[in-house]
DNA sequence: GTCTATATCGCGATAGAC
DNA sequence: GTCTATCGCGATATAGAC
């Protein structure tokens, strides 16, 4: 567990660059915002880049304690959308990560190989539950490349689902992230298997 | 059309900007790669930021004169496929936009504007798409809400499928984006109309 | 239109006192 | 752990000769 001024750090820098980008934000204006001096926090991080991958590991420890299926039973679509929902507001709370993931991998070799295997791990789940949700007689049985094809449109929804907005400037409300899970409805719909009488 | 130089820098940029992102590129690395002076550059563009709009208006005019459907009839799946694989063509040639979207127009009132404009043509371009095929027999009568969603999917895969293969670490070979339009594909082809006779 | 030279700024990062 | 002071660099951008 960080100290208290090392997790101030992050916390200002994570609001700093959530509100102006990486790009903008210097390590001086996080001392200043954070009410430290600049030496200070050279002190806690040595560099600018350190402290963005105390960030991504902030996020990648969120990711793992909230997004987790129940253990005790087989999934459900109402689980699915949950999941993805708990996905968006983690994501809001890490904008900038989201917004200028491309960027920050590209500059940054060992953290995008991190990111690689975390994110393959996210995928992975996706596809585990959609075979789960076909074997568990919720979806009609599916060919593994429709599971596939599936479970990529259910991940890009709930990776991109965030971006679309803000790209097209509306606002992350409730109801703009739940039209997303409506999209995601109508991926699935088309293979729910009829009510059991 | 812009003089020779000018457009020489624009073409050095893109190539330096793609390759490295936006930020690591400096007006004095573009200048040096064009084999011009910094003075010359800034001759030519007021600003860094006037290279990136410069640009941004390059995308825009490829997406006015190569996205485009056939006007003498209606149009097919087909068509849409064609539209959606000549856009990964474009984005990938603009690759830097798309990595770094956000963060180019957040730091751009004007250019996030524009991009705004620009964006919902195309995102209405998709709606007329679907609710023409709809129209025209293709695909089984929808509802408005219908149109809405698979449009918003379309869309979706449109633009993010390309970020999707980078942040996954894939290339961007011919293969992978067809897996796009494959993805496509599956949304649709639950409202294909059945075959007539 | 193009160059050379330079002004100005602020960034990331370090040294050393406390 | 925290501060003050500062180094060194490279960035954007401009001035003025050619």
């Amino acid at each position: 567990m960080p100290s208290q001024t090392k997790q101030h750090i992050l916390d200002t820098a994570l609001a700093l660059f959530n509100a102006q980008g990486t790009g903008p934000v210097s390590t001086n204006h996080i001392a200043e915002v954070a009410g430290i001096s600049p030496g200070n926090l050279y002190y806690h991080y040595r560099s600018k880049q350190d402290i963005i991958r105390a960030l991504f590991e902030q996020l990648y420890a969120q990711t793992d304690t909230r997004l987790v299926l129940p253990a005790d039973r087989l999934p459900t679509v109402a689980d699915l959308l949950a999941l993805v929902r708990t996905n968006f507001d983690i994501m809001a709370d890490y904008r900038f990560i989201y917004r200028e993931l491309l960027a920050l991998l590209g500059q940054d070799d060992a953290l995008h190989e991190r990111h690689l295997s975390i994110r393959q791990r996210g995928y992975d789940g996706f596809r585990e539950i959609v075979a789960a949700l076909s074997a568990a007689g919720v979806l009609s049985p599916l060919e593994d490349a429709t599971v596939t094809r599936l479970a990529d449109l259910c991940w890009l929804i709930s990776e991109f689902w965030l971006a679309n907005l803000e790209i097209s400037g509306q606002a992350l409300t409730d109801a703009a992230l739940a039209h997303g899970l409506t999209l995601m409805m109508q991926v699935i719909s088309p293979h729910l298997a009829p009510a059991d009488v």
